[in-house]
DNA sequence: ATTGAAAATGAAAGTTATTATCATTTAAGG
DNA sequence: CCTTAAATGATAATAACTTTCATTTTCAAT
């Protein structure tokens, strides 16, 4: 999906809601469109700073809780107790490898697993909406 | 494994490492290897507080460690903001289904899954020293 | 049994990430 | 240009965990 798609998403979804559309939220929302990482609050805030200087924390908190929950950013929980969020993966929906000692992440997609927890899930009756699948270990740099 | 076995191992474990056996680590210790659930520091300090009121949060909470850290109890973050303790399984490493309503776990264990990770990770040349898998959805109750 | 050094305990304070509050500013429709 | 509801940023509050420290306890050596 294009930035200006992206945008113009949330304009519709800030719209819908009857909330307004600010410098800042356009300043933050475009500042995580163009990452390609898995970015906390704290480094988005860093580069959100360097645009509009006076922002403060909250507003980028409040933003990226705004793009979550208008389905445009995910969040993840990794190890380090930061809650990171990440881009639509364009490619669909994929589970992570990370390196214990680097942090490296590395981002794979694995049908038959997908298939296997589903399988798995149905013989206990559980309807699954969501899973997480974090492989930790070491990197090939770092084993 | 055994109650008596456990608490032999912890004795060991903890003479080993040259620290003390006191009257509330027995405590914690034993309430903790008589649950069956995925308990949390307030619901053990409880426990504990029927048998020995005067016992504090911290002691809990380093007795868990030590027996974490001995390999006696395992870890695990579900998504509500608290570490939970489980026993060692019985029938080695296990995941989890987790409703998203009533918060039931259940426990499973899929051979083929586990394989899968790690060819995949094997793929990206990476060594798993560990992992997490949840899957969240709705339990045949609540569905 | 007594002693003494080292470790454990419990209350309280400190940490850290997140979330809420509130006075002030701003967006946007009329 | 006005109105007003929402957004902002500074700051405070939360919540779970972790550390500190004065006091108590363990336990090996008398
Ligand atoms: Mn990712
Ligand atoms: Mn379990
Ligand atoms: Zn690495
Ligand atoms: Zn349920």
């Amino acid at each position: 999906m294009k930035l200006d798609e992206k945008m113009g998403l949330l304009r519709t979804y800030i719209e819908n809601q009857g909330l307004k559309f600010t410098n800042q939220r356009d300043c933050i929302a475009r500042c995580f469109f163009r990452t390609r990482t898995h970015i906390s609050l704290d480094e988005l805030t860093v580069k959100v700073k360097k645009e509009i200087p006076g922002t403060g924390y909250a507003t980028v908190y409040r933003t990226m809780k705004l793009l979550t929950d208008s389905g445009l950013a995910l969040s993840r929980h990794f190890g380090d107790g930061q809650t990171r969020y990440e881009n639509l993966p364009a490619t669909g929906h994929h589970d992570h490898l990370i390196c214990v000692k680097c942090s490296r992440i590395i981002e794979f997609q694995n049908e038959k697993i997908e298939n296997l927890q589903n399988e798995t899930a149905a013989r206990f009756g559980f309807t699954v909406i969501n899973h997480k699948l974090e492989l930790y270990g070491y990197c090939p740099e770092c084993s």
